[in-house]
Order: C-alpha cells, then structure tokens, then sequence
RNA sequence: GGUCCGAUGGAUGAGUGGCUUAGUCACCGGUCUGCAAAACCGUCUACAGCGGUUCGAAUCCGCUUCGGACCU
C-alpha cells in the first residue's frame, strides 16, 4: 500500500490541532508538526502547543524538539522533517502534518532548491549596511549582482533583497541563477485539507484563545524567556508584545490588545496563503466526517 | 424657553471657497524558496439633512435634525 502524508493547515486558531489528533486516531497515523513556532521549547503556552492530554492521546513530532537558541529554518526544517517521515513511514501507512506555517508546509511537500548555507557573518555585516544605507541602496547593489533578479523581487522588502544580496555574494553567482523553484515529488501521497470558518467567529476565537493563554500564564512564560529576547525563534506574536512591555514602551492591556490584533493580522495572512494553494480542500473543522470521506476518496483515487 | 459650541469615511483626526484620495489605526485584499507567528505591498475618495450664495463649497449664509455646554 501506498503511503500518505495528510497535510493540515489553517489559520491559528482555527481548529487545527484538535481535528489532527481526530484524524490521526481515525487513520492510526503520528502527527508531525509544520508549524515554525512550536517546535521550540520554552514556549508552549504563546506558541498554543498540543497540550499533556494531546500529546499522550497521539504521537507528535517536531513538537518542543528544538532549543530556542538553534537556528532554525524552513531548509532545514525539509530535510529533518522528510527523514523523520520516512521512519514513520516505515510503521504507518499514514502521517498527519498539521500547523500554519505555509513556507514550511511548501518546504515540506515541494522541496526548497538547494543553496548553500549563508556565513552569517556576512549576513550580519548585509543587515548592517542595510540598516546604514536603507533598502533602496541595498537594491542598487543587488541590480549590479543580479539585474535579472533586481527586476522581479519586492525592492522595498529589506528581507528578500537581503537574502538574494547574500546569496550573490556568497556563493559568487547570481540569485536568481541558482533558484530552480522546480517541486521535488515526495516518495509518498499528499493530501492537502484546510480549515477555515467564518471570519468574525474566526476573529473571536483568536481573541478569547489570547485570554486563555493570558490565564494560562503567557507573561510568564514571555518574561522566562525576556533575555533571549533577541533570537528569531522569538520574533513571535505573544512574545514581542510582552516585551515591549517589560520594557515599558506600552501597558499590560495594549500588551494584550496587541497580541489579539497581531495574531487576526496573522491568520489572514495565513489565509491568504493557503488559498493561493489550489491543492487544498477546505472544510470547517467540525466536518470531521466529511473530511473522512475526502480523504477515504483521495486515497482511492491516487492509488 | 434662550444663548453658545459642535456635527468629517469603521475609529481617530486634520483641512475655513477652487490639485488635499490629509495623516494614523482598524477592516479588506495581496506578495512569498532559508529569520516566514517574519518581512513587504495595495485598497478603502467621507465631509449630518435640506435650501441658498458663488463660475466653484467640507469650507460662507439660512432652516431642520442630533449632541454638548451655559443661562433664565
């Protein structure tokens, strides 16, 4: 038989993690997580963890499994996720990959080309110049290295011209000459579900879920993790906004505020990206059934 | 009953006759191959209502409605 990778995707809290461990019960299949915030440690409470009961009701991988202070990304991330599959693959006809983070979930199913791994010195010295000479000089300097990239990338978005400018001069050789941007195929079957709901219920639910975790002890958790402040894997709704109020730049209840309106912002770019993904199938998260005999069908179908 | 002040887009808030889509935030839409819960982009043309003045009014005048303050 075949195996099958059932993808799980949707805006935070829209209902991911409790329809994954209902169809991971239903199929006898692990649950892998593609979500870039929780497989760090130290932060379940922000990052909306499975909790105890969950993850003893179903094998989870990629869950607290890395240290907040790796550096971690969506390149790495495909390699360790795919082996772990593989393994899983070995016992299961079946592995459920659940969370929100679309560039890992693409990473996982279509492959990232290869690229060598940046010196970060030279990045750091690339965020300097940045930070010195503002983005538009940065572009300039990227049109010299790679004119063909210069005229498609986003010329105001600091993150990508960076990352074409360390690429270029890293490796020696043009961005865009070393991006294929070709889909791996998978040694296995992929089927893509995601949930979604009405916006406004979507939108309470986040902000009811902020105040869950504010109960559940989110400033502490956020004021645990204060000194690291710094590292990327903390660059994170729920954390940021707790710093800056540790800090003292705003109060507990903007603190708060910010956190509910950052993660609505969130989930609608979330959204935004599954619905680009024709693949995907959506279903409100209490369809358990129906989603059921999607999968039941697809698995047919690609047999 | 009288006097005065105010009424601008979802919120806030400029703008006192003739390119102001002011700005900000929210909402909405989008971008996306290595920091992605990141980073970035776009849209949202309103001036309480009616009438008048004027070549032209959010801007001036009158009335109406609503809100606020004060007076008797």
């Amino acid at each position: 038989m075949s195996k099958t990778l059932i993808v799980i995707a949707g805006a935070t809290g829209s209902g991911k993690t409790d329809l994954s461990i209902n169809i991971a019960l239903h199929y006898h299949a692990p649950i892998i997580s593609t979500d870039s915030r929780q497989f760090y440690r130290g932060i379940p409470i922000g990052t909306a963890q499975p909790d105890t009961e969950q993850l003893q009701a179903v094998e989870h991988h990629f869950i607290a499994s890395h240290d907040l202070t790796q550096d971690f990304n969506c390149g790495a991330y495909e390699q360790e996720a795919l082996q772990r599959i593989e393994e899983l693959f070995q016992k299961h006809d079946f592995v459920v990959a659940v969370g929100g983070s679309g560039l890992y979930i693409k990473a996982l199913c279509e492959g990232m080309d290869d690229l060598p791994e940046v010196d970060a010195a030279l990045r750091e010295q690339l965020m300097n110049d940045m930070k010195q000479h503002g983005v538009d000089a940065m572009a300039e300097r990227l049109r010299s290295l790679d004119p063909a990239y210069y005229e498609v990338v986003d010329r105001k978005n600091p993150a990508r011209v960076l990352r074409a400018l360390e690429v270029c001069i890293g490796t020696g050789m043009p961005y865009s000459s070393l991006r294929t941007g070709e889909k791996r195929t998978r040694p296995f079957n992929i089927i893509k579900i995601a949930t979604d709901m009405d916006r406004a219920l979507l939108y309470e639910r986040i902000d009811r879920r902020v105040d869950i975790m504010i109960e559940q002890g989110l400033e502490q958790e956020a004021r645990s993790v204060y000194h690291l402040r710094k590292l990327n894997s903390l660059q994170t709704v729920g954390y940021r906004e707790f710093f800056d109020y540790f800090d003292g730049t705003i109060s507990r209840e903007e603190a708060i505020e910010l956190i509910k309106r950052n993660s609505r912002r969130y989930a609608k770019r979330q959204l935004t990206w599954f619905r680009r993904d024709t693949e995907f199938e959506w279903f409100n998260p209490s369809e358990k059934e129906k989603i059921i005999e999607y999968i039941d069908a697809k698995v047919c179908e690609l047999k």
